[in-house]
DNA sequence: AAATCGATGCTCT
DNA sequence: GAGCATCGATTTT
């Protein structure tokens, strides 16, 4: 048994630490004998009933939301636009979850690959950089093979194919900014800041704007390299 | 580098 | 029938 696998009282904090708190984390996905890891480079929070973004707001609670009022540490894996997946795990407070939005590929790579290549859509078939492999939230669902059908509910504090681990430490700036594709709630909910990733680094989804870089090029001094390619 | 836009089909009202 | 926590290609600065 792994010692640093993530335990129920790791998940059982409020959702917006737990947003926090899972950006550099390892990503641990086994599928037979094969593992891959990604480390978490991205991520926002879906609190429930008064966040007007989240599935479960107003209370709102059908079949396919139903995982983020389980207990902290659960796969919430959904459908969107009829054909992608996104992931998530719920957290302390029921009705919330965090949405992983990005990884940097760390084990596995060729797999991840085969697994993006196999199900594009586009026609394009030039190969893919590691940089594109999980850079948004339903690009690192096809990457780790995360799917409805095999992922949704799983109980991830007790689970052998789906898990989180402690990664080696290592310093990084913690960005934070609005959440990404919820304009049509209103500005007070699209507007609040419950995104976070790592400064300066290729795997994100969108990469920083010129306001947020020269933000964190203060924070920054410290630190001298925050991601590695 | 940023903005725009079509594809695509499930989920809920 | 409407809406969608996206992706990838195309078009525009």
């Amino acid at each position: 048994m792994n010692p640093s696998k993530y335990m129920r009282k790791d998940y059982n904090v409020p959702c917006l630490d737990l947003a926090k708190k899972l950006l550099g984390k390892i990503l641990v996905r086994k599928i037979g004998d094969t593992l891959l890891k990604g480390r978490i480079v991205e991520t926002e929070a879906y609190l429930g009933n008064e966040d007007k973004a989240s599935h479960s707001y107003n209370g709102r609670r059908t079949n396919a939301c139903e995982p983020m009022y389980m207990d902290p540490g659960t796969a919430y894996v959904y459908m969107t636009y009829g054909i992608y997946f996104c992931f998530n795990i719920s957290s302390q407070e029921p009705g919330s979850a965090v949405l992983l939005r990005s990884l940097h590929p760390i084990e596995g790579i060729e797999e991840m690959k085969k697994f993006r290549t196999s199900q594009r859509k586009g026609k394009s078939s030039k190969e893919l950089k590691i940089t594109e492999l999980c850079n948004g939230p339903s690009k690192l669902c096809m990457a780790m093979n995360i799917r409805k059908d095999n992922c949704n509910k799983i109980d991830m504090s007790n689970s052998e194919e789906l898990w989180i681990e402690d990664g080696m430490d290592f310093n990084f700036v913690t960005v934070t900014s609005s959440r990404i594709g919820i304009s049509s709630v209103g500005v007070e909910w699209a507007s609040k800041p419950f995104r976070f990733y790592i400064f300066n680094c290729p795997h994100v989804s969108k990469r920083d704007n010129k306001a947020e870089v020269e933000l964190c090029n203060k924070k920054i001094e410290n630190y001298s390299n925050s991601c590695d390619l």
